[in-house]
DNA sequence: GTTACTAGTTACAAAAAGGTTACCATGGTA
DNA sequence: TACCATGGTAACCTTTTTGTAACTAGTAAC
């Protein structure tokens, strides 16, 4: 949680501040908009579908599931694999997540006009 | 704009990106929810209500000016004075913003019932 | 025995983000 | 004259984030 100076902590400004400390960065939003519309993914398919490194997709993993955003089952397969999935929580992300989809298509679109 | 590795552009889930691109990162949404929701404020208002360093401050501003965020305007005051507001084109992100704030509250109310 | 697939981890490097301090020019005030 | 406030900028440094490459362990196919 992000430390406030001086002003009031539950002001709007600060909650904005919280919201992107817990789902900021480059991929966490992306990861959940993933598991929220296509369902249960495994590691390597995120891999895969993203483009993302296995490193760097292990600790944003690892953040999320201590939000309680996703949620982790290792399944009993030759090798074995390990599903991820979104969680009731990361549900009520839905709004956010809505919105950012529909502003960054409408961003892109805004300067391929250009 | 994020360049996407492999497959199609305007999938939902690099629009979220997209988003992030241009309004991630510490400050960027802070200074589009004081500016849309106070109104007009000064470079110096703005370093003391979110206690964030000039030089940041200035560098977030341009940023989001050269995204047509925000608008500036030089005063003629005895010192003179620079005001930022929102434009237009910042209060499409409303819906993300709100979004955000909401989220941002309630999540922080349950870290604090645990 | 060798290769391959799974989901990671480790060590290392690079880049980006954020912050501190000092400084500038202007003009008003003590 | 010296000091205050304005909105910055430049140099420098630290922290965080992201990435690459190599490696692990278990099991199965060749």
């Amino acid at each position: 949680m992000v430390k406030h100076a001086k002003t009031e902590c539950d002001d709007a400004h600060f909650a904005v501040q919280d919201t992107l400390y817990v789902v900021g960065g480059k991929w966490k939003m992306m990861i959940l908009s993933i598991l929220v519309r296509f369902g249960t993914k495994r590691f390597g398919e995120l891999v895969k579908l993203m483009g993302i490194s296995a490193r760097i997709l292990s600790k944003e993993l690892n953040e999320l599931e201590q939000n309680k955003l996703i949620s982790r089952k290792v399944c009993n397969t030759k090798p074995i694999t390990v599903e991820y999935s979104a969680t009731a929580y990361s549900k009520s992300l839905h709004e956010v997540l809505n919105a950012m989809i529909k502003w960054g298509r409408n961003h892109k679109k805004k300067i391929r006009e250009k």
